[in-house]
DNA sequence: CACCATTCTCGTACGTCGTACGATGAGAGC
DNA sequence: GCTCTCATCGTACGACGTACGAGAATGGTG
């Protein structure tokens, strides 16, 4: 599993505010710091001071906060302790809060399958992988809010990339077309378990919800939404969302290879 | 435009604390603050101090804020000093900040038409309604990001609800139902014009792409990822966003009704 | 008119956050 | 040994959301 990501430190970026006469190597500009240079292999040979911790460790106590009290609880200061570390001791590892959270996000997507070879029946794979999806943000429920705000290319995600891709050949659509496919479905799957999620929390705190639905039928009552009032109204089976995403998934894959 | 929304202050929820001893209007143990009382009607006969401010113009002030310059820079501070007010004012206009995002998006759904009535051809209605929200996300790059928390229930977003309810009604499906498809809509339109804000940052910041696109190149040529190799390098004519998103939105909702 | 209960305004303050800085210490090479 | 390198982490700073409560303004009532 790409050990190299549990690789130690050598991160820090300094700047002295002296003499900012042109260093010797060139670009000066290029302060960038190539985000990406995070998931690239290990660097140099070790010298001075050998780390105390690792960054998978530190991603795992993140992850674990995470899962336990949502993505708010996970702060540079909890997940030191966590982990028995300073605080400032984790920017050895991660040059910020945002690459921890890459971090965590690539972490867990270490849990999705990436070895089941296509059947050749590509709707049928694309499912299966929006179900992957689905369960690995079930059972990390901060993993949708985390997606919404990045795209993150980490080894474990780039894998799963690679599957969903192999899948996608048989359609015979061209590349940019599969890559946009395959974010649009994440981002689908996400929507829905965050959906999904906040339905089941709300349905966790009755205070809340009863208020909601009181609100909700005065709505109703008032004249001027006379079609809420008919949907509140009309029973509709209570569905599993298990069915329900089934559902929805079948609705947008069937209808993906109809150019118009 | 519900002109009650404009209203003054009326909120401060106090709980002094000496003596618990169950206060008189019994259920004493609600403290749980209505939230949906905010959306309710103005309260009794003025007394006391007039406001100085209103609700609206400080909600103005917010989505002026954050249409500007982003969501994180919508702090009590910046809003506050944007109105004119002190900071501690703001609540006596909403309880907490969340309150106030709740605000700001009901405020730019005003902006979504609700008088048109449906045409019969309903999923070419809900295309439309579609159309006209991620319209709105485009105007208000914040909102999709405010969106994927949030469940907002305010007049005007409930006013499109109900066109959306009104559309929806020829295609025969059951209450539950066609509230599902709209949330899910909904969350599919956020989606994706968050990925196409992402997108068309990452152009507009040629440094972070450009690194993202030389580390790309690098893990499709490192032999592990020929699928990702091979949708690199194939060239698929560039499409704009709003063609990408048409097709979507076809495929999903063509297929809506195909139950299973 | 004076008085008072009510309501809004907002300065101050607290606890939290991410993280910059730099002293301190541990290992490796000479 | 000395020195160079690199990790650790205490302290500190400037944000943040918001609790508290003193003050000012208003309307209702004598």
């Amino acid at each position: 599993m790409l050990g190299w990501l549990s690789q130690g430190p050598q991160q820090r970026e300094r700047e002295k505010g002296t003499a900012k006469i042109v260093t010797r190597d060139g670009a000066s500009g290029a302060r960038g710091v190539d985000p990406q240079q995070l998931w690239l292999g290990p660097t140099g040979p070790r010298r001075g001071r050998r780390p105390a911790f690792s960054r998978e460790a530190i991603t795992v106590a993140a992850v674990a906060l995470a899962d336990a009290e949502g993505l708010d609880a996970v702060t540079m200061r909890r997940v030191a302790s966590q982990v028995g570390a300073g605080v400032m001791s984790l920017y050895s590892y991660a040059p910020d809060k945002e690459t921890l959270l890459e971090l965590m996000v690539d972490h867990v997507s270490a849990e999705l399958p990436t070895t089941d070879a296509p059947t050749g029946d590509w709707r049928a794979d694309l499912k299966t992988i929006a179900h992957l999806q689905r369960a690995l943000m079930l059972r990390h429920p901060w993993l949708p809010g985390a997606l919404s705000t990045r795209r993150t290319l980490g080894p474990n995600t780039l894998a799963f990339l690679e599957r969903a891709l192999a899948a996608l050949r048989p359609a015979g659509l061209d590349g940019a077309a599969n890559l946009e496919i395959f974010a649009q479905l994440t981002a689908f799957v996400a929507g829905h378990v965050a959906y999904e999620i906040a339905q089941a929390a709300a349905a966790q705190s009755p205070d809340r919800a009863a208020a909601e639905a009181r609100y909700l039928a005065a709505v109703a009552t008032d004249g001027h939404h006379p079609e809420l009032a008919e949907a509140l109204s009309s029973p509709g089976r209570p569905l599993t969302p298990e069915a329900t995403f089934t559902r929805f998934l079948g609705r947008l894959i069937d209808g993906l290879d109809t150019d118009e």
